[in-house]
DNA sequence: TAATTGACCAAACAGTCGTTTGGGATTAGA
DNA sequence: TCTAATCCCAAACGACTGTTTGGTCAATTA
């Protein structure tokens, strides 16, 4: 039902909230990357704010989705936190900029739009807190407060979005594997992997 | 040198930039704040932008002295790490609005502000990875990457603003033990330390 | 062919923005 | 006492904001 305007308003709000941030980007800067005046834009957007609101929900769902999937798989709970480290920045990096949006414009809404992407976002650290929780119950994991170290390695992954530039030295599985293997092994710890394929 | 007044403008425009944001702010709304005209402003500050580049600055020069001074001590790799995640938690937890204004607002920064806070973020990462250096060089970490290992441990950390409230069952410390219990032993590991004083 | 719809423009709306200016007060120094 | 600096106000500056309105043109439908 979204027509092509559509997707190329959406793609261009994107690009420049990145780019500028949202409060720094104009209704018209938008129109003139896609070629409109800015009034006409209205014909497809209702407001500016909905158009962050829906670049950000769309962004967070993905996420979800993707956390809910690997808890739905049967495997052990260390596979499962491998799993979901891996897709998180997998997903992160690809989609860099719609990430970079939702994760520092997202603030801009005002209520109740912000709540739509705050109550997301609460689902998105539960999720990760059943991963842990798995983990402490079958004694896999060591984990006295599995929501602090869902944070702990949320905060890290969604971090990856500020440093992380497709022309550095690691692609984002191997900087996924880097992360899992210390949230999973520690940096003391002997039992590090080897050079593996 | 910074007269009462100025601190007052300071400290007014951290709270509205943390409440509202940077440019959702206006200089009317600091002006308010301290009970002044707006014009009246400018016989203290230079821009809008200045006042935010002083605050991060500030903010960011605070979390570089820290980290530098545990460097400078001879304490172990670990015990070096402990103590760094454990100043980064309590300092941004107890100047949280000044954290946020750093982490969160400091982009909205044009060049060459911008890149005046961006070298002093790039110069607290750079003492991150000494730490971590450090350790393996010593043997006592087992890290191949250790700058990207220092990103995982730093976006962990500057997360906590994110979701730390003087309300939650935890305090600062408390959360910094999970933290580096989690990074020094990982999950699986069986060396954690039991209930101790 | 006639009527209707959707796409789009140009202009206006009603503000708000950060900053500058010129001039009163009040205070401090010479 | 005269001078100079400091503090602050009131007003204006020009530019820009997101959104609405009325209308034109082409394509689609009946």
């Amino acid at each position: 039902m979204a027509s092509n305007r559509q997707k190329e308003i959406a793609l261009a709000a994107v690009k420049l909230f990145e780019q500028k941030g949202y409060h720094a980007t104009s209704v018209q800067d938008i129109a003139d990357e896609v070629g409109l005046q800015k009034g006409s834009l209205y014909h497809y957007i209702h407001s500016k704010e909905d158009l962050l609101l829906q670049i950000a929900h769309e962004a967070i769902t993905e996420f979800n989705d993707n956390l809910q999937a690997v808890l739905d798989t049967d495997m052990s709970a260390p596979e499962k936190l491998v799993k979901a480290v891996e897709n998180h920045i997998t997903v992160s990096v690809s989609n860099m900029e719609t990430t970079t949006v939702l994760l520092r414009e997202a603030f801009s809404l005002g209520d109740p739009q912000h709540q739509v992407i705050q109550d997301l976002t609460d689902k998105y650290v539960d999720l990760w807190t059943q991963v842990l929780e798995e983990g402490a119950r079958s004694g896999e994991f060591h984990v006295r407060e599995p929501k602090v170290v869902a944070l702990a390695i949320l905060g890290a992954c969604n971090w990856v979005y500020r440093w992380y530039r497709q022309s550095g030295q690691l692609t984002p599985s191997q900087v996924a594997r880097v992360f899992s293997d210390m949230f999973l092994n520690g940096l003391t710890s002997d039992n590090h992997p080897g050079v593996q394929q």
